[in-house]
DNA sequence: GTCTATAGTCGGATAGAC
DNA sequence: GTCTATCCGACTATAGAC
């Protein structure tokens, strides 16, 4: 394909269904035929499109990954102060019942057995934990957040609660406890007295 | 069985069998041929003793459920300040890049469609979530954690935490996030200069 | 490009002998 | 209680027609 233009093409729909079957069931309870059957398509179109399962498993994984580099990107490359943008980024808009696209596949050992099908989360992972860290960082310079803090491990810090809040919702089957657990967290990092160490 | 002496059976294999397959591959994953593999059993033996896959797995889960709440208990459950009890919880021994046997299976979209084999899975989350709620309330009470915090709330973050770390090790392939998750939480959760806010 | 047909393997379960 | 034999459908892929 020359001309990138034009694509709700049977490709295009192809790694859509796959993302969305990979969501919901992983990749190994996702098959080539449920993916045909949601993409409307036949097994011929797929293989010629495709290698195979992984090699369209590999398209949506990496589109995926993409996409939530995005998103994070975009709330946290705003200009306010770190506490608002880490704000921004645990209380964006989020389908906490269907869990997390991109980590869901850390659970999936194929996909962890598989250095290339691993690459994009680990690295969409790793990009949004540095970016939270420069935010912190920045905040911590600026003491706009408290305290003898280590900007890498609050980043970890801050990504983990997000994903262990995803275990939390589906475990209870409501989105309650991941609101709780980010509540808990921004308290956490909510600038107190600001009388810091210097006391 | 009424006499629950002596079990090293064959039924207590494949339950053990079925554990360790269902943390390493989850329920979609395992198929009753690898638990009989792994078990050194026959079919017949299986479908003896349980009425089939889901049964089996059913039998598994409640165990790994038990299992993971005496082991939370068992250190929460102490006599130490809060802080202390909470992060022995978090310190405690772990195979970080095997996952956590339960909070992986909210990621299987057949465990969290049955209310029966989600139960044990929902139960021991929200209890080790309430005794660590206890915890957090009691140190609270007592001074030795700081600040306006809600107690169910950091429960939440404290456990959220535990399983997002195990995401984050997986996708990198190394226990060191997950550390940074935890030791980014202990720094945050450590009593400041006691000024709280009464200035 | 897309389709249907076909192949070989595995998944989950049953039947019946021992 | 445990075993082997067997069933049927699903999974992943290939072949070849259109």
């Amino acid at each position: 394909m020359y001309s990138a233009i034009m694509n709700t093409d049977t490709s295009e729909r192809l790694v859509e269904a796959t993302r969305a079957l990979l969501w919901e069931r992983g990749y190994v309870g996702t098959s080539p035929k449920a993916v045909l059957r949601a993409a409307g398509a036949g097994q011929g179109s797929m293989y010629h499109h495709f290698a195979g399962k992984r090699d369209l498993a590999l398209a949506a994984i990496r589109r995926s990954a993409e996409e939530l580099g995005a998103a994070a990107e975009a709330v946290l490359g705003g200009e306010g102060p770190a506490y608002d943008r880490i704000e921004a980024y645990l209380l964006r808009e989020r389908d906490v019942l269907r869990g997390c696209p991109v980590g869901r596949l850390t659970m999936d050992p194929e996909v962890i057995a598989d250095p290339e099908l691993r690459a994009p989360v680990e690295e969409v992972l790793d990009r949004v934990r540095g970016r939270l860290a420069e935010v912190i960082r920045a905040g911590l310079d600026r003491g706009e957040l408290s305290g003898p803090l280590d900007p890498e491990e609050i980043a970890a810090t801050v990504v983990a609660t997000v994903q262990g809040g995803y275990v939390l919702a589906r475990a209870t089957g409501s989105p309650t406890p991941f609101d709780s657990a980010v509540r808990g967290l921004l308290a956490l990092l909510a600038p107190r007295a600001t009388t810091t160490a210097s006391a």
